[in-house]
DNA sequence: CAACAAATCAAACGATGACTTGAATATACC
DNA sequence: GGTATATTCAAGTCATCGTTTGATTTGTTG
């Protein structure tokens, strides 16, 4: 067999772990934080011996790896591109196929009209003291990697938080990524809450694969 | 079901037509230029039948588009994004699978041996006067997109043109992609030729995915 | 050492995908 | 209108993948 079909071969490999929706699943989740096999199985609502299958399936093609501590196994993503692969092939689905524009409509119609802050807005406003970033994912992954500056309030806290943030600023939230909808929901509150706020287009993970700082910790 | 695992259903019928060696050769083949489906089957070695069987699985994965014109059907990819997916592709694959490694250091060790040269590097050098840029594909890809100020030699007609290239410049030689031979060729008969050669790093559809000047037609 | 938890393994089922073969459908040219 | 050409369709075979189930390994804790 030529050099070359056996290079396919293997690129197929890697395309090929990411050909399901549960690993697409798991790599979204990772792209979080580290997380345990249970936590995993928690997270997308699979069973966990599937769970482990799967991420074994994602280690072989070299997209996760695993590291065992005590009683339990943490994977976490090999490569910081693997968000903007993920992001290509979402992008081109959504631009390409007519059912995922479909369900973007019906599930996410309040994508454009929370009228979204790109990256290098956020920056500029962010320096200019006009904005207060806040981070409404889970404390954990909050503390696996966030903007810098970006106070960390997730959305089941929001209400009890709501007294203590400025009215004077901006704020915009951000959370997971495109899809995900914690930002949308803190948005909704903030603004049924007399605030001005906005959501950060993408989440965490698409500032990450940019290599813009970021900053770890509480 | 949840519109977000909608949503990875569908990311995945992306993914999984990527997920096959054939595919992924047809896809880079329809990086260099629009083809027939008889021209896709003969480049790829595989059977009319299976060709257009994949090149439908292609089309409704939203990555190919069809064009029919007489008695012909050519496709083509549907968004420049696709090379730099493949590249995200190959490139995950290159750093984290073993076996990778090994094929390309069985069959292109020549590989870094022949100095590539960067894309940013090639436009200083082109600018200075100091380089001549040849493309070494078959002549209808050169004229379905090329270099600005490249010269088209295919790498067989190279033996008779070479007694027209000009000494006191360094040549550069590029082709279709990084796992691509032909530019190795060239540049190996140049330098045997006595010729200061050095070959591009990556190759057309590389950038043009970057968004860099296109020139088209002979 | 026993009891427990987390993760993996192994077997098995149904479902999906790849490739081949031979027939059928378009379109152009004589 | 008939014939040749390019492509697609349909059916069939074989292999692979996804998921579930229950047992097994590994490490921790009483």
């Amino acid at each position: 067999m030529s050099p070359k079909k056996q290079l396919f071969e293997q690129f197929a490999r890697v395309a090929k772990s990411l050909a399901s929706p549960n690993r697409l699943e798991l790599l979204e989740t990772m792209a979080q934080s580290e997380k345990s096999v249970d936590a995993l199985a928690q997270a997308t609502g699979m069973s966990v011996a599937n769970t482990s299958h799967h991420l074994q399936i994602l280690r072989d093609s070299g997209l996760a790896v695993s590291r065992k501590e005590g009683l339990q196994v943490f994977y976490r993503l090999s490569d910081d591109k693997i968000p903007t692969l993920m992001g290509c092939i979402s992008g081109i689905a959504e631009k390409h196929l007519a059912e995922v524009e479909r369900i973007v409509r019906e599930h996410f119609d309040t994508r454009d009209s929370l009228t979204p802050v790109g990256r290098d807005e956020l920056l500029d406003r962010v320096r200019g003291g006009e904005t207060m970033v806040i981070d409404v994912r889970p404390a954990n992954e909050y503390q696996a990697g966030h903007i810098p500056g970006a106070v960390n309030i997730p959305v089941d806290e929001l209400p009890q938080h709501l007294a203590t943030l400025p009215h004077g600023q901006e704020i915009v939230a951000y959370c997971r990524g495109p899809y995900c909808m914690l930002a949308y929901e803190a948005v909704a509150k903030l603004r049924e809450a007399g605030y001005q706020a906005r959501r950060l287009a993408d989440g965490f993970p698409e500032w990450k694969a940019e290599s813009r700082p970021v900053d770890r910790g509480a």
